[in-house]
DNA sequence: CATGAATGAGCTTTCATTCAT
DNA sequence: CATGAATGAAAGCTCATTCAT
């Protein structure tokens, strides 16, 4: 099974030709993106830079949105790497893993800030899109995991509110904080997530919250 | 002190004509929005709904989105009195009074829910405007208040940091709690919250810590 | 009250200017439909030729059909002269009355020759437009006076249906015969045409139909 | 003689492969002019209705009209046949044998209304193609031997006309009846009709004509 | 101040058609 | 024969903005 794309992409790709075509649309609009911001990025404009004709864009996209979620939706993809690449969720209960998986979240977040800039502050309808959700809900359960793991006293409607606030703060933080750039260390941000999230957790927290 | 316009304005109304005016177009504006959402709101689309010959919104805003900035403007400025509502900032070192204003604050969000989506998810660009980074900026000043009344042992470079993450949370929480919906009650959600900014002043936090 | 344009004007010209505006660009859309038939006449072609923006032609008409609308309308005007120039409709039991209106209705058709051809083959769906029916209703009642004096001794559902086929006789074949050129003079068309619309009001009709 | 595809098509079916693969195409366009009008009945459309590529489709037809008028002529074949149905022209001179025949040719009619209605008024220029060209023609040597065999004094060219004009009556309003569905009986509409024909032939016109 | 006609660049999208495989 | 990816010209239409009145 092929990698199946979100919504917006109209063909999956059968044939190798194919697939390299929505791959050049899409580096195109990157490219696009990040030179024009989401209001100059046309689709002629994007077309062009791929080297293909609007025609073609259209045969692989449904519409101007669908290659911009192509964009976002690879670069989502990194963000999910970075979840993935310690070893395992349960780890997550192990402060340092946590912080580890953090600073590469951040780095995958500053490698792309431009276009994280222009996708969050000048299309955020398409933020909101199935891709993000389904990151969301992953690193909810990520969450729930090491919560558990951590001996939280929580339960029931306590512990999804819970869950659902550190993923909050793991997903707004260090957006904000790569965007705006306050006079902060990145260090001391991912400790107070860290321990944030402890608190979260319950006071008999160790292990990430202490 | 007048009631400052922010950027957008081209004069500060100093008839009542004016002032009428602008505030015929805000409203146009808020209803244009409403039912149109931003992509649709066409300024031709307002000044009609206003009553008002493009000309004429072309006198009182400088372009489209100084008419979308005085929307949001007046918005915040809602926001903003559910922040002054509690007498003093001090007192937001009980807990009892944090949650209050931040409840206040959510019925402001829950009451525009629909023109908050709308800005935040289709006119992102302006959210960063002068009056949001003001509210910040305002929010920020309160917490350090609190979080010296608070007793908290923290200084310098880390004060700054938790004042900093502790408006974050503030600012992002609510406003995701009130779109997203959650399956969460409010009030667990305030008290995590206030919990959160606790544990962010400091382990001994007693007051909204607590 | 001005002309009412049929729909497909946006605004009814207020202004001199206006008017103008309107009147520029159907001629200009009746050259260009000429000249390109029905699906090379573009807006942007016809915004052109009359040496207007199409921002401009958009400001009239609510769409492209509503310019050819109005070329068409245009057109139906002037058949309804050719039917009005006869004193009044009673006249029409007279043949020679008939006889004349039928031919100054054939000029008319003929000296659009080209344009008629053009809207009857390659849009029709116009040709159906409100402007023509109020002018086959027209026709209609002429034809229902008509055979009343003729003394017919049809009424009711008959009478209907034999206006109606009447009707459908002096739009259609007068069209069909311009527009084909058959190798009759149209001498004997028109007086065909009088047997026919003589043979539908009853056998003991005089005037038109013998 | 093989069944002749008119204009349209590229080669004469020599194999069943290749009449099945254009019979689907054209119950392919058939459902898909029905489905989306002729506006909205692309190639691709029409292609994918069938199951085939659009290459395929160009294989078989020349152009967009091409199938197109593959549907028309389909229709008009259809109107053929229930021409032909009753045993022989000649037989025309006798009014009862008129009123069937014309009777079914409404059948025909207002089985495919809608179809009718998608071909008369979105794609008329095709109406004019060869095939509506050749019932017009075999209308018309019927019309002249029934003439002829109700005793009709006219000759040359005032038989011509007769014949024109009867033929141009039995095409268009058949049709406009079905059409315009106008608060009349087919039965009245049709006597009409036979009235028409026999008062074109001649007063001394019997059979059709009384 | 107020108007509203006029602008025109530019956008998204379609679709008949072709041709290498 | 059949495919389907690729094309690219062009279409209809919008809308922020201006300026003569």
């Amino acid at each position: 099974m092929p990698t199946s794309k979100s919504a917006g992409t109209r063909k999956s790709p059968q044939q190798d030709r194919s697939e390299a075509m929505v791959g050049r649309i899409i580096d195109a609009g990157s490219r696009v993106l990040l030179t024009y911001g989401y209001a100059g990025a046309s689709t002629n404009r994007i077309a062009a830079e791929a080297g293909v004709s609007p025609g073609s864009l259209y045969y692989y996209f449904s519409d101007k949105d669908g290659v911009v979620r192509g964009v976002l939706d690879r670069f989502l993809v990194l963000l999910g790497q970075a979840l993935s690449n310690t070893t395992a969720r349960l780890e997550w209960a192990d402060r340092a893993v946590f912080l580890e998986t953090a600073d590469s979240m951040m780095d995958v977040l500053e490698e792309n800030r431009r276009l994280l800039e222009i996708l969050v502050d000048e299309a955020p309808q398409l933020v909101r899109s199935g891709s993000r959700l389904a990151i969301e809900e992953r690193l909810r359960e990520h969450m729930r995991t090491a919560f558990l793991l951590l001996g939280t006293p929580l339960r029931g409607a306590e512990l999804d509110a819970a869950c659902w606030l550190a993923t909050q703060l793991c997903l707004s933080v260090p957006v904000r904080y790569i965007l705006s750039r306050p006079p902060i260390s990145r260090e001391t941000v991912l400790n107070g997530l860290a321990d944030q999230i402890g608190a979260l957790a319950g006071h008999g927290g160790q292990g990430t919250g202490r």
